[in-house]
DNA sequence: TTGTAAGCGTTATCAC
DNA sequence: GTGATAACGCTTACAA
């Protein structure tokens, strides 16, 4: 490979000016900079990255560095997310170094890994639990963060997230299901170990109040953590008396749904909105929910809004790390919930499962 | 962030010793080796990853560089293959750079760049070219590499590549579908620019000399490029006289199939195997596809397996880059077809569809 | 077993 | 406008 003294000498100039030529630096003859671009072209120059960021200069490369769940929802919404965020990253001209960091690792090293090799300009976070010993920790790393969902306890720090609403989603569809008569509404949830899983589980109960339906402790299962644990589950709820019996089934997540969808139909009963029916709702709008038979009724993560939100934010940091937020274009969608903060309503779809 | 002469002086030691201990060296004595590596530990220091790469070390991170296509099928796909590569990267301790290749950018510089940025010790290729000038470059580059996919024309060029065998995947679904009954078997495909495309296509043809059947112009249409298109096509062909209408439709790619899913319902016709159905086929099986109705008979492709020997063939050229390509696991599904090359078979997947 | 010093390829500071 | 030269943080001969 070239380096900057193979051009400087084809050039007969040293190397400061070569580097100040292809950095568009002012002071430097505009003849003496056409020809060293010539030079460099001419000999496939590319400075070399790692030599720019030991002198601290940016490298265009974001981490994105999610947790890693076994878990196979967690899985494919991994896929799909990190699809989008590559596709996005490409438009902002960034390469994306994808990090998984396992569940049986020291997270505190592996972050402080990732930072201290001053391969990244900035993080992506994700998977963000109630309280995420994560965010203290970049922010005293003193690395440029977004992350992608948010912290359940109150904390004071007011650190830069982008999430979907989970809380206000879950809150809609209840609405949806009572509007379409439902007075029995199920919850089933996967273990509330993320966040995200607790904001859903939020919105139902307010959901629940605002429609002035009382929370029946039977009909919430927020351990759902295996298929045959989901069956059992959803045969026992079709087994209640009628009077109890619920006629909807909200889940947290599409995954789930898909397997309730299955459980309900082995239980002998039918998903649909008619009479007699069991409602089936899901969360995420994977690509796979639009074409189950029926299709699924769920929530849509607007995943594409969000990495740009996430790639505004933390191009606005990584340029300067201490100004003001930048102004998104505002959307409907879009919310802003503090100086670094924003909430991205999902969108309800609705199909034939509910 | 801690360097390695904030570790070295407060061990009161050199950076050579500091260096030397973490690394493993074993002219080191244990004691100073446990006195140092405490001291980082406690200093939080991980070695400056820049640094060491400036020294031609090892990144430990391997780029991902596909070409940009916005065709959704490719999206789609693209989706599915990153997110199990980082999966499969995670398994071997790399951290994975995805790294867009636009369109209308100059291909050339794009990875001339990346090569000689020092950011990555080896590169993934994808979406390969019937005849691909990136591989004589990265092999002039002089970095190693691996390509999913390979190149058409018999380029004497030996380079490393792992790849899903599309010509005998559909020949196997002509046979199949052969078997099922069918005789006028139709072949729909995107434009053939990769290719994949032409090896699926290639597939087709060879299908059809051996099972006696002749290659019928009318029945082949290798240039859909949307929707609109598509549903066009699929009139005309379910338009035309009984005893020339094609029974059974192969399309290159699931996406492409649920577009002609659609269409032959919009022309009246029902997709299934019964007599009177219009059979249809797709290639990738894709997470949708199990959940389409009718459920899509398809050609599954091994993305899993893939992604670990391309790893296993990555990884061994790292090591040593001219050394004999591992020995594989030995799977039924995977064959050998030159030193460094290998190929993967698809599984055919029947579902309702054909 | 440990330390000194050169060098990896850049950019930045400061002279000229 | 241009050029020495000193960093940046690390590894590795070569010395001691």
């Amino acid at each position: 490979m070239a380096t900057i003294f193979d051009v400087a000498k084809k050039a007969g100039v040293s190397i400061t000016t070569v580097s100040r030529a292809l950095n568009g630096y002012s002071d430097v003859n505009e003849k003496t900079r056409q020809m060293i671009i010539a030079i460099a072209e001419d000999l496939h120059y590319y400075p070399n990255a790692a030599a720019r960021s030991l002198q601290g200069k940016k490298t265009n490369v974001i981490a994105f560095a999610p947790l890693l769940n076994n878990h196979l929802e967690a899985e494919s919404f991994f896929k799909e997310f990190t699809g989008v965020l590559a596709l996005a990253c490409f438009k902002y001209d960034l390469s994306l170094l994808v990090t998984l960091v396992g569940s049986d690792s020291n997270v505190e090293e592996v972050y402080r890994e990732l930072v201290g090799s001053g391969r990244v300009d900035g993080i992506i976070l994700a998977d963000i639990k109630p309280e995420d010993e994560r965010i203290g920790l970049l922010s005293d790393l003193d690395i440029p963060y977004v992350t992608f969902g948010r912290t359940t306890r109150n904390i004071a720090l007011d650190y830069p997230f982008v999430d979907v609403d989970g809380v206000n989603g879950v809150k809609k569809m209840v609405g949806y299901l009572y509007k379409q008569g439902h007075r029995r509404i199920a919850y089933l949830s996967e273990p509330l170990n993320l966040s995200y899983t607790l904001h859903r589980y939020e919105g139902y109960r307010q959901g629940l109040l605002e429609y002035g339906l009382s929370e029946d402790e039977q009909l919430v299962r927020t351990n759902l953590e295996n298929e045959a644990h989901t069956y059992s589950v959803i045969s026992q709820l079709l087994a209640l008396p009628s009077e109890v019996q619920p006629t909807a089934l909200i889940t947290g997540s599409d995954y789930l749904a898909l397997q309730v969808l299955q459980a309900v139909s082995r239980a002998g009963k039918v998903v649909g909105r008619e009479a007699g029916q069991v409602a089936v709702t899901g969360f995420d709008d994977l690509p796979f929910s639009a074409y189950l038979r029926p299709g699924l009724t769920t929530l849509r993560q607007p995943i594409t809004e969000t990495c740009t939100v996430l790639l505004d934010l933390l191009v606005a940091l990584l340029k300067n790390k201490h100004t003001e937020a930048p102004l998104l274009s505002s959307s409907t969608k879009l919310s802003r919930v503090g100086p670094h903060q924003f909430l991205l309503q999902p969108e309800l779809v609705v199909r034939e499962s509910a």
